[in-house]
DNA sequence: CACAATTAATTAGCGCGCAAAGCAAAAGAG
DNA sequence: CTCTTTTGCTTTGCGCGCTAATTAATTGTG
């Protein structure tokens, strides 16, 4: 029974070449990857109302801690490359939430500033993130340490 | 002092409306976001060797667990649309590492098959999973928290 | 001061991820 | 057996998310 039980261990440890399990869910990456799918797919509908996507949502957060910062900086507090960012920018533009001009000090900058429309998505917008937490049957401690593992498993893939 | 703590609760429960925090990290959501992008981004150049996207990956571990899934099978296992599916199909049907056949006894399904090449890349993708895994500071039990967590999320989000 | 190196942002290209619309095969209903 | 409904899959359109290549402004160097 020992021996059994060691032969588990390993097989959950990192034997796990050889049926790692019976199906995808038993992977983290996997439960990661589908959460965050499943995360936008039921923020959607909720954020329509502002005519906001996900993605267009974070920029907009962001904007709403620091006004007037560059794409860089919003590339930095979003996690979101250059490439993503700029587009995103250019349509929150076109709907008029956002205005984009060229830093003075530094002419290779803009200066990204939410317009009075986009000010005022601030309470709506931000509202929808507890319609979609009370979803979750996880309690406050849980959502705390899953958003906590989430920051370090960023970081640790991110370095090196 | 305890009119202080109750006003601290009442910010950090629910009332997220005015200042929910200095930065997104603050945020369950953005870290859930940011913690697929950035595995996504880490597989990446371990898969290139494999000649697998992060999705393509999904599936191919799906097979591998459930060869000759119909792609409706391969939806439900891989939580991903039929209209994501579809072309991810394709493009491993493309790179040989999958057959779609019409199933006889049901015209309308496809039978989707690993061909051999699909099949021997099972043992040098999976161990990839390690080599990922391996970045990661937390340890196993909070791997599986995380994972459990996460699959929490994803079923309450699915859910109505 | 000229000139290489760095930095900020844009663009093109590819592969998702999903909603919506469409189509054909199968199952149900009368 | 016809006719509606359902099921399985495909297609289109749009918005990411990122890499790689490009452009322009700034900084660093001799």
């Amino acid at each position: 029974m020992s021996e059994n039980r060691d032969t588990q261990i390993e097989i959950e440890n990192h034997l796990t070449l050889e049926e790692q399990g019976k199906c995808l869910s038993d992977n983290v990456c996997f439960a990661l990857y589908t959460a965050a799918n499943a995360l936008v797919r039921a923020y959607r509908p909720l954020l329509e109302e502002c005519g906001l996507t996900y993605p267009q949502y974070l920029v907009m957060q962001a904007l709403w801690l620091d006004n007037g910062a560059s794409l860089t900086g919003l590339s930095q507090a979003t996690r979101l490359d250059l490439g993503t960012l700029t587009p995103i920018v250019k349509r929150l533009e076109t709907k008029g939430l956002v205005s984009r001009s060229v830093d003075v000090k530094d002419e290779r900058k803009k200066v990204i500033k939410t317009t009075d429309a986009g000010l005022e998505l601030k309470q709506h917008a931000l509202a929808l993130k507890e319609v979609l937490l009370n979803k979750v049957t996880l309690d406050e401690t849980d959502i705390g340490s899953l958003r906590d593992m989430c920051l370090t498993v960023t970081e640790d893939l991110n370095r090196k």
